[in-house]
DNA sequence: CCATTTTTGGACTGATTAATCCAAACAAGG
DNA sequence: CCTTGTTTGGATTAATCAGTCCAAAAATGG
């Protein structure tokens, strides 16, 4: 190796600069944010990384793969798959209440979804999949005799994701602990069977 | 009334930034684009409107109105309030799978939410009538005898809001009939209390 | 016809943007 | 020491932006 080492960890400056378009949004986030945020030059971002749009795609697939990651680690954790479902949502509470900046395949698909084709296409793919993650999740608790039947763990998976959307968007706003308990104490109940209403009749 | 009257209707100019803000969101909406759209001249815009943020507000306040009249008048129709559930889980349904607009309010929380105070407040607003709109309106279905008891009405509002919220900003990607179908379905269940899954033991 | 007011659009300002170019400093290995 | 490659930041470019100013046209009432 001839000439002057790369002084600055890529991942390190690419994990900085996920947390800036996490917060801001694409289109809010100026190059000078970025620079100074990742503490690199103007002239090593264009040329580790391409351009605002291609590094703006690298933060969200990695964004998209630590969800997937810390998601599928916590619900597939050892012992009994009913608990690691609480400890999801208890996970999700803790990020909606202490934090403002939601989910950043949320503020993507507002933000840019309607006319990023590539940006679309990361997080139809990750919501796929956490859907797919969340089912499985559900059959293993049924499988475990920690929950009897479900009509359909397909459905009851999206409606889960779908909250844990909606309450990222909400969490943008500021989040008080009672209103998320709200959400996640029925869907809790939803879960284990509590029936929250009965058919009257 | 001396001078040249007025040309155009202030509403209908209104209406139709509202749609440009709606689809666009507020940074990625030039004035030009409102200008076009209102079929007004620049002038004419800021003096009427004031400057766009202005105008933004006040689209997105006309929004929330337009959102929250609709809702009520859905929820309060005469006849089965439990119909009108399903009415207003029918219209949620159409919105979602026809158009990628989603709803400016959540994608106005994601996008401008953190730094605007003016707009946060007319959508935390919002948020709280539309959860008490859904709120009464269970009661009433229990009221009627369509429902049996409600663990907590308010509860179950707030997760029925959150995922219309979470629906709306999938939504923007493109929905599929099956993926909404199955988070109505879902709901629509827990509403009327057919178990999705019982405690084991 | 004149006064009044509105509409329209071009010219303009000043700021900001993403992105490129370039030169000087810097750090390593041969 | 010299070659190689990296880092940094200033200069620059070209575009875009919101917002103001102004003048001409248009439309009404007196």
């Amino acid at each position: 190796m001839r000439g002057r080492p790369k002084t600055f960890d890529r991942d390190e400056a690419l994990e900085r600069a996920l947390e800036v378009f996490w917060q801001k949004g694409y289109a809010a986030t100026a190059i000078g944010d970025l620079t100074s945020a990742m503490r690199i030059g103007r002239q090593s971002l264009y040329d580790t990384f391409g351009d605002k749009h291609e590094l703006y795609l690298e933060a969200l697939a990695r964004y998209k793969e630590m969800r997937i990651r810390t998601t599928r680690d916590m619900l597939e954790a050892p012992g009994s798959p009913l608990a690691n479902l609480r400890a999801f949502f208890a996970m999700w509470r803790e990020e909606a209440t202490e934090a403002t900046s939601g989910c950043m395949m949320v503020n993507s698909s507002t933000e840019v979804g309607a006319v990023d084709d590539a940006a679309a296409r990361i997080i139809e793919k990750a919501l796929a999949r956490l859907e797919e993650l969340m089912r499985e999740a559900l059959e293993r608790a049924r499988d475990a005799g920690e929950l009897s039947e479900l009509a359909s763990p397909r459905a009851l998976a999206r409606l889960i994701v779908t909250s844990a959307n909606g309450i990222a968007a909400r969490s943008r706003l500021g989040m008080t602990v009672e209103e998320v308990d709200d959400v996640i104490e029925t869907l809790t109940a939803v879960v284990t069977g509590a029936s929250q209403a009965a058919v009257a009749r």
